[in-house]
Parts: C-alpha cells; sequence; structure tokens
DNA sequence: CCGATAATTGACTGATCGGTCAGTTTATTT
DNA sequence: AAATAAACTGACCGATCAGTCAATTATCGG
C-alpha cells in the first residue's frame, strides 16, 4: 500500500467516525503514521484529500451495486440486496465502534457540500453513479411486469434516496437494521410512482 | 427576542448553512450581534447551545407536522403536504442563499451526533417526535382501507426516513424539487409495507 | 556510479478554536 | 436608596488549525 493511499483509507474511517470537521490534518498523519509534511506533498489540500476518498469510497459502492445488479437473481431480490451493502457495512462498523457510520457520501452531501463547490460535485457524481449502477434492476422489473413502466432514472434515484434516508434514521438511532427496514419498502414505493406517458 | 434567543436563532441559520464544526462561536457572536463573553453567560458550551438549537427546530417542523396532521384534508393529501414542509423551506432558502439547506436535525445526525452522545440523544427525540405527528396519517390511512394494516409506527418512521433521504439528494444536487419527488412515491411505499400479523 | 526525481522530515507561521474570568453595567427587588 | 442578581464586556489562555518550506534521505533510470 502506497503513502497516498493508506492516508486516504485512514482519512475515509476518521471522516466516518467524527465528519470532516472535527477530524485534523494532524490527526490523519498521525494515525495514518505519515509525517504531515508527507501529506503535503501528495495533497495540496485537506479538502482534495476529502474529495479522493469521497471518490474511493463511491467506487467502491458503485462496483458493490453493480455485482448485485448483474447477478442471477430476482430484481425483487436484488433491490433488498441493495440495501444490504450499507446496512451490512454499518452493522460491522457498530459492532467494532459501537455506533453507526453512516455513508461517507450521505455525511460530506450534509455537512460539507454547501461550504466547498468541488466536494458537492464529486458527492453528486458518486450518488448520480450508484443510480447509474441500479438502473438495470429498474429496467428489469419493468420488463417484467412487476412494477409499471415509469422513468428509470427517476426509480434508480428513488431507491438511492431511500437508501440515505434509511442512513439518517440508523445513524439517529444507532441502529443499524434501520437501513433493512426500508429494504421491504422500496418496491412498494416503486410500484407507486406515476407510470411515463 | 431576548438575547439568549437571537443566539439560538442566529446560530440555528449558520449550522444550517456551514455545518456545525466550519461554524466558531466568534462567527456566532459576530452575526447576533453579542459578546463572546455573554455567550457563555447563557450556555455552558457550544455544543450546548446546538442541542437548544435543534429542540427548536425539531419543535416548529413538530407543530407544521401536527397542523397537517389534523386538518381537514384526504390523508393521500396530507401525505404529500408533509413533504412540502421542508421542500417549501429548502427551495426559500436557495433562492436567498444560492443553495439547499437541508434539515438541521438530519445535517447534526450525520455530522455531530457519533462525538457527542448528548446530541445523538437531541436528534434522536427530534425525529421521533416528528413520527409521533405523522402516525395519525398513517392510522387514517388504514381506517379508509387505503393501504394494508401496517405497523404505525413503522409507517410513520418510513415516512420521516424518505423525507430525510429526499433532503440528501436534495443538497447533493442542489434541488430542493428532489423532496417533493420523493413525495409521489410515499403512498406506495407504506402500502408495500407487510401487513401486520 | 551518478544525476535526477520523488519521498520524507521537522520546525515554523499566523489564524482561529472553545472556553475562562475578573470586573463593569444594567435591571430587579426590598 | 440600598442590596442583590442578571446581563454584559474585553482581554486572556493553551491548544489546535491548515498550510509552508528548506533541507535531508531514498529510489531509480542511464
Amino acid at each position: 500500500m502506497t503513502t497516498k493511499d493508506t492516508l486516504i483509507d485512514t482519512a475515509t474511517n476518521l471522516f466516518l467516525g467524527k465528519g470532516y470537521g472535527a477530524v485534523g490534518t494532524a490527526e490523519i498523519c498521525k494515525t495514518a503514521g505519515v509525517n504531515r509534511g508527507t501529506f503535503y506533498h501528495f495533497f495540496p489540500s485537506k479538502t482534495d484529500l476529502l474529495i479522493h476518498t469521497i471518490n474511493k469510497y463511491a467506487e467502491e459502492f458503485r462496483r458493490a451495486f453493480v455485482e448485485i445488479s448483474g447477478s442471477d437473481t430476482p430484481p425483487r431480490d436484488k433491490l433488498i440486496m441493495l440495501f444490504d451493502v450499507p446496512g451490512q457495512a454499518n452493522a460491522a462498523w457498530k459492532k467494532e465502534h459501537g455506533f453507526s457510520q453512516g455513508c461517507l457520501v450521505g455525511n460530506m452531501a450534509l455537512e460539507v457540500s454547501s461550504n466547498e463547490e468541488p466536494v458537492r460535485v464529486a458527492v453528486e457524481r458518486a450518488l448520480s453513479n450508484w443510480s447509474s449502477a441500479v438502473e438495470p434492476i429498474i429496467s428489469s422489473l419493468i420488463q417484467r411486469g412487476e412494477i409499471p413502466s415509469i422513468d428509470i432514472r427517476r426509480g434508480a434515484d428513488l431507491v438511492i434516496s431511500m437508501i440515505q434516508g434509511g442512513i439518517v434514521l440508523a445513524k439517529a438511532n444507532n441502529d443499524p437494521t434501520r437501513i433493512s427496514m426500508m429494504a421491504d419498502s422500496a418496491f412498494g414505493a416503486l410500484a407507486g410512482l406515476p407510470s411515463k406517458p
């Protein structure tokens, strides 16, 4: 693992645990075992590091979503599995740290995105990529006639949105199972969407 | 308006705009026109002020929800009106400040709740009170036979969760209409919930 | 083996952080 | 008017903040 990647991964965990503002570059470097001067050799600013963490984090989840999307499973089950990705991540984190971590993308959307436009853009792209990964599931749901022929993008956004909503409650109640509780409702939410003209 | 209330309202707006960590007590006091020493006459800590802002903010929204809940409108319409509360607040804020504000409770859930347990408790209670305010709508939906006889609390939590999810996307995309886009799906999501045994 | 490039170090800057406190002014009560 | 309490002031504290930089060490291609 390169020094740069170590810094990104360490920062990801610290940002997940305490938020962006509450974690200083000193803490990141100390935890990563990297000199603070070295930090600024790899990253021009703390914000730049944040964007790297968002992109890497988002890509990992995107891959998990794509894998589910392309798996050989009924689409309704895929829908449930989608919620399991952050659900299990939160459950594992809680087991280790005692509290729910949330989602780096959602966390930064609410904490930082209004202060720093490049961060908002990274967050927006992350969520958009997740939606794209989910779209095939919506399509196959429509093809099978299990839901009306809704706007696919809108359906995908709805799923991502419900995941994020579940995560907010999971963190507030320190209860990761809140995320999977949303899963059961996702299908109904899609089915209730207005059919495309 | 008392000095204490001025500080709470000023802090609410600043926290909404920049988050908790990015706003110092100095900025709060300067904006409110209050001496920094006076600040600590009314609040033992910045965290204590935060909790006051959360409680006041939560109560205002709770009242709005209760009013909708008790109004003379078909329950399906009430469901839509619920999403309009944060939806219009975000639209108004964007018109004035150029970006979506989010929701103070959701924002603090993700940014601060894992660092400071008293904040998490305040956030949890806020969301719980909102759920309670929404419950009568779920009940009347069931009574009318418009949705199956689901667990009322769970249905209410689902609605609050979907609102929060919409807000996350609204902030990430800087587009408050994302919130009302969730509204259309709320009924379907409730209808799809498993019927109580 | 040498030159160049990259990685790393540790000390430094100026600003800002949350919080404290002794003392002053204003308002309330007797 | 005297006494008490609440509101307010401004200077101060140590700690930490993000970011800079000149100098040193390690890596690696020719």
